[in-house]
DNA sequence: AACTATTAATAAGT
DNA sequence: TACTTATTAATAGTT
């Protein structure tokens, strides 16, 4: 009974224009409603307002606003004093803001570039550390923790057998040489000392998160009012 | 060992004003960037034009706009067309090659922030790396050279023993498993195969084998430029 | 601001 | 377009 899955679930996508037309309709669907829905939240969650407008490939317009996009609208363009369309004469200066926008934008490029080589160059250096610390252990990789054990092949078994009964032997050889030492200077412990019988014999040591708002159809509303009780969903054309 | 959970993880939350303030400031800020980055990657993947105006509770005003908020909102307050204000002499070709320039700017604006994201991410996944190879030499420190048992005491002399005869049990023990595996994959080697005497016994290993918009900053950001490179983001008072 | 355990959003498939 | 499912992504609560 190995049942097929049903469905392959969601997929990891790269965020790039999707190239199917039809994927990317549907996508759009989707993803509008996502956003009109979290903006909502936010505005109830958080008491604040909030305008999104959004136009379809195909040029529909779906809208969203907390109290009303208009408000918020108005509001942000006060800020934003720009005069309109002043004779339409200014011209090429469109109007300062969005100048002073661009060259902030180029700002911020030139901060995250900044940003970018520093973050090269401290990779690199960690790059380095780390080759070096490899380099250093080369001598020693068969002492590496005993869970290494697991991935060691026969050779390299053997070859850390012979280390570890050499070394064993040392060890036997420093504890009877600890254990001369205490016969000279602490006689008194030879009687309780297990005393290795010499050589390499010595084997045994016994020693780590609510207001109201407007909900407005000026046109029919091609993807339908998911309905968030709340906000305003407009679309047009 | 029964660690205990170290956080309650995401809570479900009812969509109704957040009384905590601190709270409510909390979750506006991470709520306002997940609805601009649900925007950006609408746009991004469907090549639709969006405008978000956020103002937080305090007063500060917030926006994300593709290609630019102004250019969504003349749309959605004129009705659709483009040419908005055809009187407005032939400025339109100026226009355009300008919001591509824009467009550009922008795309490698979201272009550095990815690689800058990639980068610290690299370098996160480095330094944790350099951090347990460190770690792991705090542990194996009494295992530097052969020369070094000339200086531990008997403690450490006891201590080392007993990782020996670990170490060695270890050994035996995947000695068997190889051989076993080679019993079962390689029957032909088994005559010639020492075989470990099962348990720990196997001590002697002696096997032969081998194995586009832009983006506003009209005044200090206090969220910082949280940036998904692409759109338009700012922050007023 | 970083983290983790959960819930919410959504890519595919029907 | 709507529903389902399996996954990924967002985020509530904590530290």
């Amino acid at each position: 009974m190995v049942r097929r899955k049903k469905s392959m679930g969601r997929q990891k996508i790269e965020i790039k224009r999707i190239q199917n037309e039809e994927a990317r309709q549907v996508c759009f669907s989707k993803r509008r409603s996502g956003v009109f829905k979290k903006a909502s939240e936010l505005s109830i969650l958080c008491g604040a307002e909030i305008s999104v407008v959004v136009f379809s490939p195909a040029g529909k317009v779906f809208s969203f606003g907390h109290p009303s996009v208009e408000a918020v609208v108005d509001r942000f363009l006060v800020g934003n004093p720009r005069q309109q369309h002043p004779e339409c004469g200014g011209g090429g200066g469109l109007d300062s803001h969005r100048e002073a926008a661009v060259r902030e934008l180029n700002r911020k490029c030139m901060e995250l570039h900044d940003m970018l080589e520093a973050e090269k160059k401290k990779r690199d250096a960690l790059e380095k550390e780390i080759k070096k610390e490899k380099e250093g252990e080369a001598g020693r990789w068969i002492w590496d923790g005993d869970e290494d054990v697991e991935r060691l092949g026969m050779e390299e078994l053997q070859e850390l057998e012979r280390r570890l009964v050499e070394l064993r032997s040392d060890v036997a050889r420093r504890a009877d040489q600890l254990l001369q030492e205490s016969f000279v200077f602490k006689p008194q412990f030879l009687a309780a000392a297990p005393l290795g019988s010499g050589g390499g014999a010595a084997a045994g040591v016994h020693a780590v998160k609510k207001e109201a708002a407007d909900v407005h159809y000026p046109g029919l509303d091609a993807g339908g009012f998911g309905g968030y009780g709340h906000g305003f969903f407009s679309s047009r054309i």
